[in-house]
DNA sequence: AATTTGGTCGGGCAAATTTCCCGACCTGCA
DNA sequence: TGCAGGTCGGGAAATTTGCCCGACCAAATT
């Protein structure tokens, strides 16, 4: 709709704005993407709220965020840049490709998602579709996507509800059933069967496996 | 004792092995480290078993190595590459900076810790270093380990005796009280107590709580 | 309007687990 | 020789879990 401001800012190349909270990373993903002739990184950040910040002065053409970030969420990150500007392209580059995670990313506005495990190239070309307006992702997230699309509720997490998703994200946070019941203002004892509920429907036996799957899900850090 | 057969390999460059599972972080990496004239990397590897690989038919002056990995842990890797050849440069270069992973580490034959966390700088210094044969890490790992050595045991897992730190591993990595149990030969009765033993000496009251201190000290991964 | 569906919230109760405390064994060490 | 400390498990009271149930409410269906 409105890229008409884009395009007087630069006619030729796509300005890049790389948010990622490990330095060296981050210098590393700017050497490999200043090797295309047409791509320069203009700003980089570590953390959300300067990633804010650098798209607020930069208006970069294309944000690659690492969403794995300590302190606030890069989800958050991702709304508050489309809250500012709805023609933000943001395209996430993340370790893990749990469907969950890459769902949440989509509605929380990115418009693509390539994991660290793919190569290069194909981050390359997600970077160039998204500038294009386009979605993108790399194969093995459109795999996972596909493949949970076609299997019923692959995930595990979307057969929990939203009650039961807070409440497994504070458990998984180390929270004491104590707290997440004052936390949300309900019994003890509800908390209990919530924690019963989520191990009866994902399956699983251990308080340890819900963590685990807490954090490949991206509800945890760490 | 066998540097000599390094020297006729090359006579002027640092020669590095990169290993790391992200293929993108390589390839960042990579062109990193290439930036510096003196630097070459010879060979890339993205699991523990190619890293041995790789490390036997290059020989490498650099093992610069990310030791979370799936599968095999990356410390396996480097007993595997020092029992091969006790002259192996390894540098670890990891997400974290816990004590107890730094030590372990070092005690499995790395010669230096830098975390994602430092500048570029800091990574390429910590190779030379490496590589003239000294040992070196980055200052927040030299920070975390210094402040350790000062307070008494802050660490929190060396209180933790051998028994206990297996128990905290299986049951970290999603194992039942009576898998345990079956693993190492115990009653039920006698893992129960280790699990409370180990909440009462590190003071954590969740599950949840344990499971991350044994990510966090490299007992388990994800 | 009536009903079905599904999420939220908690009580109840038997069975299981946790919490402590205890004793026994073995090893290294002073 | 004796003590400190790691390992291994029994016992008993207190607590939690596992599972089932009913109640409420809101949205979707019929």
């Amino acid at each position: 709709m409105t890229t008409a401001k884009m395009m007087t800012v630069k006619s030729r190349g796509i300005s890049i704005l790389l948010v990622d909270d490990h330095p060296v990373v981050r210098q590393g993903y700017r050497r490999v993407l200043e090797h295309q002739d047409d791509f320069s990184v203009v700003a980089e950040a570590d953390n959300a709220a300067n990633a804010y910040r650098a798209f607020k002065s930069h208006g970069p053409d294309v944000v690659v965020m690492d969403i794995s970030m300590p302190g606030a969420s890069g989800l958050e990150a991702i709304r508050n840049i489309r809250a500012r500007d709805a023609d933000a392209r943001i395209l996430v580059f993340s370790m893990h490709s749990e469907a969950a995670q890459v769902k949440a990313a989509f509605s929380a506005g990115a418009s693509g998602f390539v994991t660290k495990g793919s190569e290069p190239a194909e981050l390359i070309a997600a970077i160039r579709s998204v500038a294009r307006g386009e979605h993108a992702m790399s194969d093995d997230v459109a795999r996972v996507l596909a493949l949970e699309s076609l299997v019923p509720t692959k995930s595990a997490l979307d057969q929990l509800g939203e009650r039961e998703i807070e409440i497994l994200r504070q458990f998984a946070a180390g929270h004491t059933k104590e707290q997440i019941a004052a936390n949300l203002n309900l019994s003890t004892k509800t908390v209990q069967n919530y924690h019963y509920l989520i191990k009866a429907k994902t399956g699983l036996r251990t308080d340890a496996q819900l963590v685990r799957l807490a954090v490949e899900c991206g509800l945890a850090n760490l």
